[in-house]
DNA sequence: CACCCGTGGAT
DNA sequence: TATCCAAGGGT
């Protein structure tokens, strides 16, 4: 796996010597969900804008919500606005080097938590990630279907694999997602290229397809495309937007639904009766 | 555990 | 065109 790392693994910025712990919380984050590839551009205009948790923490909520543009999830980008906060607050300004700690800040969960531990500071912890779960069960357990979501029996697992080494492992750990990134994938896996092809039980019992996973909640019509448009209206406005344009997101009652659950969710504020804005943005003229 | 939360490319 | 999928987290 160390050797296979070696020779394939993406040159990626958040990865190598020069990435600060800032930097890779950043990237595990803009990750959750998303595609590298469209992380890239993010990731690198973020960092340049906000070098530091402290330079993120000083500005609004609302700013970090636009820079985040179309990556999705915008939630994400108000917790990292809010870890940004606590790191200054709590830890002087320097991310906290312990899973413990790590898993207090806003929107860092098991699997964050470990990946910054392990590939900022060199711990020695399982990092479990889809890749790493889908890799697990076909390698080790020699069928096509991963938990839905990882569990402590999967970092368990993990744990048994690791290197003795803390720095080493983390470059293990980190091998294991690269492999299911770029070689074990979920669709059209390159098994003709893997380096685990000879003790793979999944290919040794005729890499047979897992079965159809649960059916995905249906995207037209759903409240997530309408608050999406209503927060992209916001985005791409400099100031505050009448309620009656974003009501036209879609269907009177959804849309106003969707617009009171921005606000409960703290990504859209009111800056007076009738006009809305991103958090924090400066007022209205 | 079930469900919700965005976005856009690939097939 | 419909479905799947991409380094999950919070309630």
């Amino acid at each position: 796996m160390l050797e296979f790392y070696d020779r394939h693994a993406r040159d990626l910025p958040w990865r190598g010597p020069s990435a600060t712990p800032w930097g890779v919380l950043v990237s595990e984050v803009m990750l959750q969900q998303t595609p590298v590839n469209r992380v890239l551009p993010v990731w690198t205009q973020w960092l340049d804008r906000w070098p530091r948790p402290a330079d993120l923490a000083a500005e609004s909520a609302g700013e970090a919500i636009r820079a985040w543009g179309r990556l999705g999830y915008p939630r994400r980008a108000l917790r990292l606005h809010g870890a940004a906060t606590a790191i200054t607050a709590v830890h002087g300004g320097a991310v906290p080097a312990t899973v413990e700690e790590l898993l207090q800040l806003p929107g860092i969960g098991e699997y964050t938590a470990r990946a910054v531990a392990a590939f900022a500071f060199g711990a020695r912890v399982p990092v479990v990630d889809t890749n790493v779960r889908r890799v697990l069960s076909r390698v080790v357990r020699g069928v096509d279907e991963p938990r839905a979501s990882a569990t402590a029996a999967d970092r368990l697992e993990m744990s048994a694999y690791l290197p003795e080494d803390p720095a080493t492992a983390a470059r293990f750990s980190v091998a294991v997602m690269e492999l299911g990134a770029l070689r074990c994938t979920a669709v059209r896996p390159d098994c003709e290229r893997c380096p685990l092809l000879g003790r793979c039980r999944w290919q040794r019992a005729g890499s047979v397809a897992g079965v159809a996973k649960r059916p995905v909640q249906t995207w037209h019509g759903t409240d997530r495309q309408v608050r999406g448009r209503i927060l992209a209206q916001l985005r791409a406005a400099s100031g505050p937007v009448t309620e009656l344009d974003l009501l036209a997101a879609g269907p009177p009652d959804q849309s106003r639904r969707c617009l009171s659950s921005l606000l409960a969710d703290g990504l859209v504020e009111s800056d007076q009766p009738g006009w809305y804005r991103l958090p924090g943005a400066p007022a209205r003229p």
